[in-house]
DNA sequence: TTTAGGCATTCAGAATGAGTCTT
DNA sequence: AAGACTCATTCTGAATGCCT
C-alpha cells in the first residue's frame, strides 16, 4: 500500500542488528505513523584505493567503486557500507591498515542526517510511502517501507501543540532541582483545551505526563525548555521516584548532545532558541517575544527574583501569570510555525534541532544536502587558527543636518559577486581569469558549487515570491511561502560569512577574502561615479550609498551600476532630513511619511539605560521634525530636569549587559561582572548567554563597587548624577553637538529654564 | 556547535608626569 | 640633591553590541 504522510523526524533505532530508522510522521488525518525503513549507512575512500581493497575484502565489507569530486576536482573513490556498527570505527580500522596514504570522507556524519542528505527526503515536508502496515499500537501505526519519495512542497497537516510553561522558584535565587519542588504546570493546547497542574508534586508531575499521553500532542512548545525547564523535570521526577513518560511509546525526555533535548516522536520546540538569535530583542524575554512578533496580550510581568513572594501572598495572581505564558507561549508558536518548518526543510535539519543549531551550521547542513547531489565529497572539519581579513568600506559621514537624502542599496551584494565572478572553494585557480583586486583568482567555468548553491536559492525565492503574488495575502499559503522566502534568503545571505568561518567543512578564507575586494572595488567606484554625476556622498558602508543632490540621477546611477557593474541596485528609501555625527555606522533619519529610524545610536542600544534612550529619542524625532537644534535642547533639558529631581521610574535606569563566558575567564573587573558574581552568591545561577541588570548607586570607588541588581535597589541608593552625566549627558551631547550646540547646556540650565529661555 | 569584519563607546588599570616630601 | 611617594592625567586594552 502507498501512504501520503508528513514527516516529523527521522531517528536511528536499534531494533536487531539490522542498521534501521524510524520515521516519525502524520498523516493527512492526524494519525501518527513510524515508518520503518532500513538504511545501510556508507562512507568513502579516497587516495590509494587498491591498499585499501585488501582490507575491505578481509573485514567482509561490501563496498563499490565511484566517481567523485573533492574540491571541484574528480577524484575515484571506494565507497564503504557499514551494515553494522559504527561507521566512524570501521573507518579508522580501514584507514590504520591502510597506511596513511587513504583519505576518508563522511564517515563522521550521523545515519539520521545522512539519510535525509543522500535520499532528498526533507523534515517537515511531504513523503508518498510504499510498503506495509504492519501493526498498531499506542496511538501509534507502524509501517514497514520499500520505498520512500519526497513529494511537492504543500501545507502541513493540522498538528496537536501543547504549549508548557513549568513554574518553579526559590526563596532566594534560582530555583535549584535539589531543593525546589516544581509548584505548577500549565498547558495550553491548540483546541482551546487549558490545564493546569498543582498539587503535591508527585502528583502534578504524573497528571502532566498523563496528560500528555492522553491528548497526545504532535509539538510540545515552550519557552527555556532546552536550557532549563526539561532537565529540571527529569531531575525532579527522578528525586521523587516517577517516570516522566512524555513521548510517544512510553519514552522519558532525552537529552542530547548540544543542549537540545529530544522527547520521542514529538517536535520540542523552544521558542526562546528563537529568541536568542533575534537581535532586535534586547533581553530576550517571553514578553519582549511577543511583543516583538506584534501579538497583543495582556500579559502580568512577574519577575523570576519575586515569584517566591507572590506566590506566598496570591497564589491566584501566579497561577493566572503562568497560563497567560502558555497562551503566549501558542500565540507566538502559531505566528513562527510556518518559518520554522521551512528552515527545517530547506536545511534537511529537524525542526526541533534547526532552531538550536547556529547559523552556520544551517547553512553547512544546506550544502551538504547540496555537495550529495553533485558528488562533492563533505570534508571533515579541520581545527586551523583564526585569521582575520578585510571586510567592507566605511566611508566617513559629514556630520550636522542634511536635507533629502537618497539611500541607495546594493540588493544582495556579496551573493551576486560571488555569481557574477564566480568565486567558490573549487574555482580557485591561479590560472582563473577572474581576477580579484586583492590578487586571487577564479575560474569562470564551470559554475562553482558556491555560486550553484546560490543561484538556485536565488531561483527558488523568485519563484516563491512569484507564487506569493497569485495567492491570497492573508491565506494559509501566502504564511507559508513568505516563510519559505525569508528562510531562502537567510541561508543564502549566511553563505558568504560561512566561507570565512574557521569552523566551516568548507572554510576558504580566499573566497570570503576576494569577496569583499571586490565588494569594496564595487562600492569605491560607485561612490566616485556618483560624484562624478553631480551627487554627494555624505555616508556609505559596505553595500549602501547616501546620496545628496540627487534630482534627476538616481536612474542614470542605477542603469550604470546594471550596464557597467552587471550588479543591482535600488533607492531604499529617501530621508527627509538625516543627522550624522562624526562616527561611522551612527545616524538617525526621517522619511516623508514622517517614520524615524535611528541607527547605531544609544536609542537603539540594550546595553544603555531607558531613560538616557528616551531622552536621546526624544531630543533626535524634535531635531528631526523640526530641524530645529532648539528644540532638540528643549527635550534634553526636560529629560535633565527628570533625572537630577529623580522623577524616574527605576525601571528605567537598568542597565543590561550579557555574560559571554565563565566569570572566571574575564581579566577585567566590570560591572556586569561584579553583578553577577553577588547574584551567584546569593544563589542564583548565571549561564554564559544570560543578561544581567544593574543599577549604579551611590557610594565611592569605581563605578564596579557601586552597582547593584535592579531588583535590590531602592530609590534613595540611585546614583542620579551618574544617569545624568554618563548616561543621558553622553546620549543626547552627541547628538546636539553634531547640530553645533554645546552638549554642556544640558546640563548647566538643567535646574530652572533662565528667562531667555522661558522668551525662546 | 560562534556566518564575516568594521566600528564606537565605556571603563579599568597601567603608564606617565608633576609636585611634594623624606632622607 | 636624589629618591620615594601622591595624585591627576593620559594612554591602552578588554569588553560589548551595534551596522552592513
Amino acid at each position: 500500500m502507498r501512504l501520503r504522510l508528513w514527516l516529523l523526524d527521522v531517528v536511528s533505532e536499534q531494533e536487531t542488528a539490522e542498521p534501521l530508522l524510524w520515521l516519525w510522521c502524520k498523516d493527512e488525518n492526524g494519525a501518527t505513523w513510524v515508518v520503518k525503513q532500513r538504511y545501510v549507512p556508507s562512507f568513502y575512500l579516497v587516495g590509494d584505493l587498491k591498499g585499501a581493497e585488501p582490507t575491505l575484502e578481509s573485514e567482509n565489507l561490501r563496498w563499490e567503486h565511484c566517481e567523485r569530486r573533492i574540491r571541484g576536482r574528480p577524484v575515484e573513490a571506494i565507497r564503504v557500507y557499514v551494515e553494522s556498527g559504527d561507521s566512524e570505527k570501521v573507518a579508522e580500522r580501514l584507514a590504520k591498515r591502510a597506511g596513511g596514504r587513504t583519505g576518508v570522507y563522511e564517515e563522521d556524519i550521523r545515519p539520521a542526517v545522512k539519510y535525509f542528505l543522500e535520499t532528498g527526503v526533507k523534515p517537515c515536508s511531504w513523503i508518498e510511502v510504499e510498503g506495509e502496515h504492519v501493526g498498531d499500537g499506542e496511538g501509534v501505526s507502524f509501517f514497514e517501507a520499500e520505498a520512500v519519495d519526497a513529494l511537492e512542497p504543500s501545507p502541513p497537516p493540522k498538528l496537536s501543540v501543547a504549549a508548557v510553561d513549568f513554574l518553579f522558584f526559590s526563596e532566594k535565587g534560582s530555583a535549584k532541582p535539589e531543593r525546589d519542588p516544581i509548584r505548577l504546570i500549565s498547558v495550553c493546547f491548540n483546541d482551546g483545551e487549558k490545564l493546569q497542574f498543582e498539587g503535591g508534586e508527585a502528583e502534578i508531575i504524573t497528571s502532566f505526563s498523563e496528560a500528555v499521553r492522553r491528548r497526545d500532542p504532535d509539538v510540545i512548545v515552550g519557552f527555556g525548555l532546552n536550557r532549563v525547564q526539561w532537565s529540571y523535570f527529569e531531575e525532579r521526577s527522578r528525586r521523587i521516584g516517577v517516570k516522566p513518560l512524555v513521548g510517544r511509546l512510553e519514552a522519558e525526555p532525552r537529552t542530547s548532545l548540544h543542549g537540545h533535548v529530544s522527547i520521542r516522536g514529538r517536535l520540542n520546540i523552544d521558542l526562546d532558541d528563537m529568541a536568542r538569535e533575534i537581535p532586535e530583542l534586547t533581553v530576550e524575554t517571553l514578553e519582549e517575544f511577543i511583543e516583538y512578533l506584534g501579538i497583543e496580550m495582556p500579559i502580568d510581568i512577574i519577575g523570576e527574583y519575586e515569584l517566591a513572594d507572590k506566590w506566598a501572598k496570591d497564589e491566584e495572581t501566579v497561577k493566572r501569570y503562568s497560563m497567560q505564558r502558555a497562551e503566549a507561549i501558542l500565540r507566538a508558536y502559531e505566528a513562527v510555525k510556518d518559518f520554522i518548518f521551512s528552515l527545517s526543510e530547506l536545511t534537511s535539519m529537524p525542526a526541533d534541532y534547526v532552531l538550536t543549531a547556529s547559523a552556520g551550521f544551517r547553512v553547512e547542513n544546506y550544502l551538504m544536502a547540496l555537495a550529495v547531489k553533485v558528488g562533492e565529497l563533505i570534508p571533515k572539519r579541520t581545527e586551523i587558527p583564526h585569521i582575520s581579513y578585510p571586510g567592507g568600506l566605511v566611508k566617513a559621514p559629514s556630520p550636522g543636518i542634511h536635507e533629502n537624502v537618497a539611500v541607495l542599496d546594493f540588493r544582495s551584494m556579496y551573493p551576486s559577486l560571488m555569481i557574477k565572478y564566480n568565486i567558490s572553494f573549487d574555482t580557485l585557480s591561479d590560472e582563473g581569469e577572474n581576477i580579484a583586486p586583492n590578487g586571487y583568482r577564479f575560474r569562470s567555468s564551470p559554475e562553482g558549487f558556491l555560486p550553484h548553491a546560490l543561484k538556485t536559492l536565488l531561483e527558488e525565492r523568485r519563484k516563491i515570491q512569484e507564487k506569493l503574488r497569485q495567492v491570497p495575502p492573508d491565506s494559509v499559503e501566502a504564511r507559508v511561502l513568505d516563510a519559505r522566502q525569508r528562510a531562502v534568503k537567510t541561508i543564502a545571505n549566511a553563505i558568504y560569512g560561512y566561507t570565512g568561518w574557521v569552523g566551516a567543512r568548507w572554510y576558504t578564507r580566499e573566497v570570503a577574502e576576494a569577496t569583499t575586494a571586490w565588494g569594496r572595488e564595487v562600492i569605491s567606484s560607485t561612490i566616485k561615479k556618483a560624484e562624478e554625476l553631480g551627487m554627494r556622498v555624505v555616508y556609505s558602508d559596505t553595500d549602501s550609498l547616501f546620496l545628496k543632490d540627487h534630482e534627476g540621477k538616481l536612474g542614470e546611477l542605477i542603469r550604470w551600476i546594471e550596464g557597467d557593474l552587471g550588479l543591482e541596485a535600488k533607492i531604499d528609501r529617501i530621508f527627509k532630513r538625516v543627522i550624522f555625527t562624526e562616527a561611522k555606522k551612527r545616524y538617525a533619519g526621517i522619511t516623508e511619511e514622517g517614520a524615524v529610524e535611528v541607527v547605531g545610536l544609544e536609542t537603539v542600544r540594550g546595553d544603555w539605560s531607558e531613560i538616557a534612550r528616551e531622552a536621546q529619542r526624544n531630543a533626535l524625532e524634535a531635531l528631526l521634525r523640526t530641524g530645529d537644534p532648539k528644540k532638540a535642547l528643549e527635550k534634553a533639558r526636560e529629560y535633565a530636569r527628570m533625572v537630577k529631581r529623580g522623577a524616574v521610574d527605576l525601571k528605567k535606569l537598568v542597565i543590561w549587559r550579557q555574560i559571554t563566558r565563565p566569570l572566571s575567564e574575564y581579566a577585567a573587573t566590570q560591572p556586569h561582572i561584579v553583578v553577577a558574581k553577588i547574584m551567584i552568591d546569593e544563589g542564583w545561577k548565571i549561564q554564559p548567554g544570560d543578561k544581567v541588570g544593574y543599577i549604579v548607586v551611590k557610594g565611592p570607588g569605581p563605578l564596579h563597587a557601586r552597582v547593584k541588581p535592579y531588583f535590590k535597589v531602592m530609590r534613595d541608593e540611585v546614583d542620579w548624577n551618574y544617569y545624568l552625566e554618563k548616561q543621558l549627558a553622553p546620549a543626547c551631547g552627541r547628538v546636539l553637538e553634531a547640530v553645533g550646540v554645546n552638549p554642556e547646556l544640558i546640563l548647566e540650565t538643567a535646574g530652572e529654564p533662565t528667562l531667555m529661555e522661558f522668551l525662546e
